[in-house]
DNA sequence: GAATTAAATGAACGTTTGTTTTATTAATCG
DNA sequence: CGATTAATAAAACAAACGTTCATTTAATTC
């Protein structure tokens, strides 16, 4: 047998690209091979050279459009006149909201980045520091208008992006709290780390 | 050849595990074989299986270890009978000053526990709880007293672990903040974040 | 100094890895 | 309807994998 009936470059392909997000995210990219692949796609290992030239390229793609998707829901998102307490509260919910719905892609975006080539690595760190910049610069402004008590910019960031990444973690959502929930308790105490101004208390 | 001169088994047992947690830490617990470790210790492959039975055991010993070690840190900090804002400000504080201290056992513990089988990733969770129960009693102590405004224990416990364990990532010893800064800031954002009273502020 | 034990070697096991090549079929187009 | 192209199967590749084995040598014991 060759091609089978109904198949379709656009349906495998987008096939491929869920089955290894899945997988790698579970199970790891070294631990997840090439015919376990095809496999949960329902075809031959051949068939994925097709779509992805090495599967190193495979990962990156994956990584690659993770991050690009990030940086344009945040785009999207950003209340860019408002002031920094706004921006601040619409960054944590846009953060927390995009990675809970792609829990998977985010846990191979953070943990496999060792399994990528220089020049892959390279290329996705600087999306990742294209984004955290932003955090960064509300924090700034909202330090220098007095909106809030930071006295680094860069490692408060730090803190925050890891305390808000982290929930995807432990966070199920058929348990106790809703996404939303989460994300306003987060958001509560972003506030309060950052010393925000009354106002934005609970 | 065979037994080499000078050859003496705990010492040969002490560098596997060392060349272990630095070459999985640094390229992952798949990605790094039996013969790849051997080499970095300077010996055969064989000679790995006479001190660990399988792959396995090895990376189990060396998350065990890790997790024992905490908690005993943690043990031997806790300043027990103080207010809950001296045991949050010493848990913080111990917590950023041993992971910083073995950031490789660190990270392999927390990334690699997918390469466990069911039962020794179980074990492992159960000194990953018992750890995390300590920090959480605090908040929730701190909270029953009013010293902390948390209204969510176990949400407020993984928010604080997270972005203290985060330190590991961006954290180089050789640059411009000492561990000891890194940790009172970490430990100002803290009292901040759980809403401690006055004193514990800068 | 011979016997014993500890430590390590080097070769081999069967399996799996990412990838390539070749052949074959389904869908599409003139 | 025949030719073409896209999609896939099937088989093969060399290299690497975790692990085992019989053997050899260094150190220790009697």
């Amino acid at each position: 047998m060759a091609r089978t009936t109904g198949s379709f470059g656009e349906r495998t392909e987008a096939a491929i690209r869920e089955a290894a997000v899945s997988l790698i995210a579970r199970y790891g990219y070294e631990a997840v091979s090439m015919r376990r692949l095809a496999e949960e796609v329902g075809v031959q290992a051949a068939a994925l050279y097709r779509y992805f030239p090495t599967k190193e390229e495979l990962l990156f793609t994956l990584m690659r459009e993770h991050m690009e998707a990030l940086i344009a829901s945040w785009q999207a998102a950003d209340p860019a006149g408002r002031d920094e307490a706004q921006r601040l509260a619409a960054f944590v919910k846009n953060h927390i909201i995009f990675h809970v719905a792609r829990r998977h892609s985010t846990h191979v975006s953070n943990m496999e980045l060792r399994s990528l080539s220089p020049e892959k690595l390279t290329a996705i760190l600087k999306l990742r520091t294209t984004y955290e910049k932003e955090l960064r610069r509300i924090l700034r402004e909202g330090a220098a208008t007095g909106a809030f008590l930071v006295d680094d910019a860069e490692l408060t960031a730090m803190a925050i992006i890891q305390m808000i990444t982290g929930v995807i973690v432990w966070f199920r959502p058929d348990e106790r709290l809703s996404v939303a929930e989460v994300a306003d308790k987060y958001h509560t105490m972003t506030m309060r780390l950052v010393g925000a101004r009354a106002p934005a208390e609970a």
